[in-house]
DNA sequence: GACGTAAACGGACTTTACCCCGTTTCTCCC
DNA sequence: GGGAGAAACGGGGTAAAGTCCGTTTACGTC
């Protein structure tokens, strides 16, 4: 019995098969979302046009959101490193208002890009947190209100707010369902983004205005 | 050839049956929900609980979430009566600013009452509307946004957003999931009205400021 | 009151997400 | 390289949403 009663030296690390289908199935699925659409990408379908057992599918990802979420996260990652190590006025650095007014922008511009896969990664079934929206926008504009000292009370409830106003519109009210207000129909997204992303300045401006 | 060419006089008025099988699936649906919780209602327990088949509760309410969609509608038109014409700072008369936080504390409160109902109202299949969300909202705060005069551009895109920031942490976001920020578990449901609230209250004072 | 028609009904059928569990494969250690 | 054990795989099984279409029923007309 010398084998150590603590199991050490093992940190949960991904066996290579695993990981393999994983990056196979991430890629079969930007295939087929490509193709046909986020929603009518089926778990039965990517599984067979990736040669892997259903079962396997909902090992990797869980949920049919989370494949969803998967791809998402990888492009999350690359923003999110924009925003905390890249230049101002997005990345740290400069005046915090500004950087807030940045920060919405490129996100609505993220978002409404990737409008598709962002909403399907959406899902209410059983306990699955949201995880795309407030999960970064929150803390950051959070931290960028603390940095400004506007003398705001309870950052914590105004941030999550702010992250709603910033990404309700373009997650779950629109695109594709309500262009906004009266000039409806041939709202394309670019301008759609446009109105956005002036709109949340007009909010910030505001909000700063000492 | 009496009979009228243009069929007029007969608006689409509702069968009496079918009135009456609405009313029972609407009663039995509420049943269900107090009893088992929103999400372990399903169509074939609600069919079979109320004595119908399973079609005419999709002809009644075309999907499920249509179902919560009619519930939440029938406590929404009595909260618009409020607003539309109950007394000050809900209802018309007073301040456009006051009103528009009166909405708030009311809405927040409203949605946070019935948020299990609302929730489920949400759902993302094909191309339904979300209804509940911007659609009184939205119009009720771009009124009296424009009321108050601020000199605030675009108020089509401000409206939306400010929706957004109201019903967005309510509706989607947290109960049972998130409680706000740092003060995570012990939070009921009174204390997250109350933050929001007030939260709404120093957004639109802030933007409200001259 | 009988009749014709349009609307409503019912329930079998299809589709799809998700579960379960026996089987296979990796990986570590000798 | 061989063996043990854990992790991953596969695909049949279940439940629930939503569709279809043959049957029944309400209601205006004669």
């Amino acid at each position: 019995m010398d084998s150590p009663l603590v199991p050490f030296g093992r940190p949960p690390t991904e066996r290579a098969d695993a990981a393999r289908n994983r990056e196979v199935l991430l890629c079969t699925a930007r295939a087929m979302i490509a193709e046909l659409g986020a929603d009518h990408v089926t778990m039965d379908g990517l599984a067979e046009r990736a040669g892997l057992g259903k079962g396997t599918v909902f090992r990797r990802f869980g949920t049919r959101a989370g494949i969803f979420r998967a791809l998402l996260d990888a492009e999350e990652r690359r923003f999110q490193c924009e925003v905390l190590s890249g230049p101002p006025p997005l990345g740290p650095g400069g005046d915090p208002v500004d950087r807030l007014i940045a920060y919405g922008r490129a996100r609505t511009r993220f978002l409404l890009e990737r409008h598709e896969i962002a909403r399907a990664s959406f899902e209410r079934k059983g306990v699955a947190p949201p995880a795309v929206g407030p999960n970064f926008s929150r803390p950051h504009i959070r931290m960028l209100l603390a940095q400004a000292a506007l003398g705001l009370p309870d950052l914590d409830t105004l941030s999550l707010q702010l992250a709603s106003a910033l990404e309700g519109p373009a997650l779950l009210f629109l695109v594709a369902d309500l262009p906004p207000g009266g000039r409806a129909a041939g709202c394309a997204e670019d301008d759609l983004g446009a109105l956005l992303a002036d709109g949340w300045q007009t909010l910030v401006e505001r909000i700063a205005r000492r």
